[in-house]
DNA sequence: CCCTTGACTATCT
DNA sequence: GAGATAGCCAAGG
């Protein structure tokens, strides 16, 4: 087995499972929360790997938008799921606070 | 050892 | 705001 992933994936997953419900979270930030900034392609490597029952949908790109390919298969399924958590999409980007936002930001929506 | 590949990001046009 | 570019870092050919 190698040494880096052996001790790297579970810290990301960890971090990935303690993603509140409703909310999102980018690679980058994941990385930086586990304790190693600049690994965001390592993240998404952790993340294919993932045997877990893991919240992987929770996972989105910095820019809010699905790492998936639009319209393939993976992108559908991950789209359905968060849109059963009560998030919007706006039109292929998510709507969803980062648990490391403020409250301010939550608060904010389409809705007055 | 060199080059390519990724569920990535920040920056510039 | 979309596309191109350059960093990024481990893994595999």
């Amino acid at each position: 087995m190698n040494i880096f992933q052996a001790k790297f994936d579970p810290c990301i997953w960890k971090v990935v499972a303690s993603i509140p419900l409703g909310q999102v979270m980018a690679y980058g930030e994941i990385a930086r929360a586990a304790g190693y900034p600049g690994y965001s392609r390592m993240v998404s490597k952790a993340m294919g790997r993932c045997p877990d029952p893991l919240p992987w949908f929770r996972v989105v790109r910095s820019d809010r938008t699905l790492a998936f390919e639009y319209g393939s298969d993976s992108y559908r399924e991950q789209s359905q799921l968060l849109k059963l958590e009560g998030i919007r999409f706006e039109g292929n980007k998510v709507i969803a606070a980062s648990p490391l936002d403020t409250v301010d930001k939550m608060l904010w929506g389409p809705r007055d």
